[in-house]
DNA sequence: CGGGCATTTGATCTAATTCAAAGCGAGTGG
DNA sequence: CCACTCGCTTTGAATTAGATCAAATGCCCG
């Protein structure tokens, strides 16, 4: 199944997909309308079933907090519900690096199973959601479903996949082209979601666009202003209008 | 156990560990000198005596050769025995970049388990030997050794930090503090199976140190002439020598 | 309505890039 | 064994993208 759904509140990057009845929480994973999205992709219902013992609950963040700080014991990880993060990894002499972005259905802490605790921060940028997943419980599950084991590691490897990304990024690309590859690739990730691919609603600052980039937020501001002036999108706040693609994607084109 | 043999032969990184009888090849996990540094870490020798069914050959590849292909199909990952490699991203526009420098008891193909194949290139910069990993099969024991599970996972959630602190270092480091950072952590992979702290055999161009730390080659070149004439290390063509730790060590402090 | 962020924009300044040239070393073939 | 490449590295000089410093504007929220 491939989500396809488009809306035009785009903006919201906070609604859960096909929504008629937001307001009844799924209690389990067998009756997550967002388990398409999530850790039992493609499952079949006996196998669900078995997953469903995998939930061990929810935890509301408020915008600001944080869901776990660098150094916090690691024991889940965190499937995210609805809302906004961002992960932050800080440097001895204090300098910090937003290291993600990370929305709906998009899955948290997996940097904390090597050493048995978190090595970065992770911080709601608006009200969220997130089913808490013990990862104890994760893998005696995983022996047994063969297709959650498969999507662990699907996951990890997605997360080493998308760093290769940023390296790439980092790396190589000027400023404008950075930028250009960020808008675009948070566009996809909602469109992946159902919603439009040609409106954002952005949840963070440019300081915090800048820290991920490897940029100055005047640096941001500035490439910003000259999408505008070029006609590439059109920008009100933190509402992103994508006007020409085209154009958008070939200024992005070294990402891979 | 914790490896802590030092040698003077530092600077020759392909040799094996404790090899008082170098050609004899061991034909198994169970048999390998080099388990404590892989992916068997740890366990008993039941476990081990399963993980044996785990090892489907071994490969060797030449200098300048490639143990995969962007693109290729994947089914293995892949064990380092002895040699040294260099995995590189390529954009759509021709671009490259470095991603990373891999040593014995490392593990590549990490990054193919997404979307079966692979994503980047995996070339030795030194004749090297590879242990072959089927992963279905990998999947398959891991269901039934706990501990091997254990090691997939941190294996790779050690990777995705790993990317965090390079992300630290292209976002937010300067030049000089690039290579440091690059040097210490040579150093400190060489130290921990039984090499020298204080010495390295490069076996990347400046070129190649400038792709992964998002630098152009005249100023790591520049750089390491810097840290000469302050009397940090001696640069002998691609032989370094560690000569003040500590202020190298404060250079380089950004690094998480 | 006022205060505190966040953002934009302008004017310098600088670290690193780019372009250019020369030096060095390892290997090859005469 | 020496001379000769070819690729790698170093160093210099000029250029530039982005950083830094500074100030004005806008906006949300109590």
């Amino acid at each position: 199944m491939r989500l396809t759904l488009v809306n035009n509140w785009a903006f919201v990057t906070t609604l859960p997909l096909m929504t008629s009845t937001p307001h009844i929480h799924a209690s389990s994973c067998s009756t997550c309308n967002l388990r398409e999205l999530c850790l039992p992709v493609g499952l079949t219902p006996e196998e669900l079933n078995k997953v469903d013992e995998l939930l061990s609950g929810r935890r509301r963040i408020k915008r600001g907090d944080a869901l776990f700080h660098s150094g916090d014991a690691f024991n889940n990880l965190y499937a995210i519900r609805f809302g906004f993060f961002k992960t932050t990894t800080a440097a001895l002499d204090g300098r910090e690096q937003v290291t993600g972005f990370q929305m709906i259905g998009e899955i948290l802490g997996l940097d904390g199973i090597v050493h048995n605790h978190h090595t970065c921060d992770a911080i709601a940028l608006e009200d969220a959601e997130v089913c808490v997943l013990p990862f104890e419980r994760m893998g005696e599950i995983s022996r047994e479903v063969n297709s959650l084991q498969t999507n662990v590691h699907r996951i990890m490897s997605r997360e080493i996949v998308r760093t290769q990304g940023v390296m790439m990024m980092l790396g190589n690309m000027r400023a404008e082209e950075r930028l250009a590859a960020f808008i675009l690739n948070l566009l996809q990730r909602l469109h992946d979601r159902g919603f439009s691919a040609r409106e954002v609603q952005l949840r963070m600052t440019r300081e915090e666009i800048g820290s991920y980039l490897g940029i100055q937020l005047e640096t941001v501001s500035r490439a910003f202003s000259r999408f505008v002036a070029d006609g590439l999108i059109s920008v009100k706040q933190r509402h992103i209008t994508i006007l020409d693609e085209d154009r958008l994607r070939a200024l992005a084109q070294a990402t891979a």
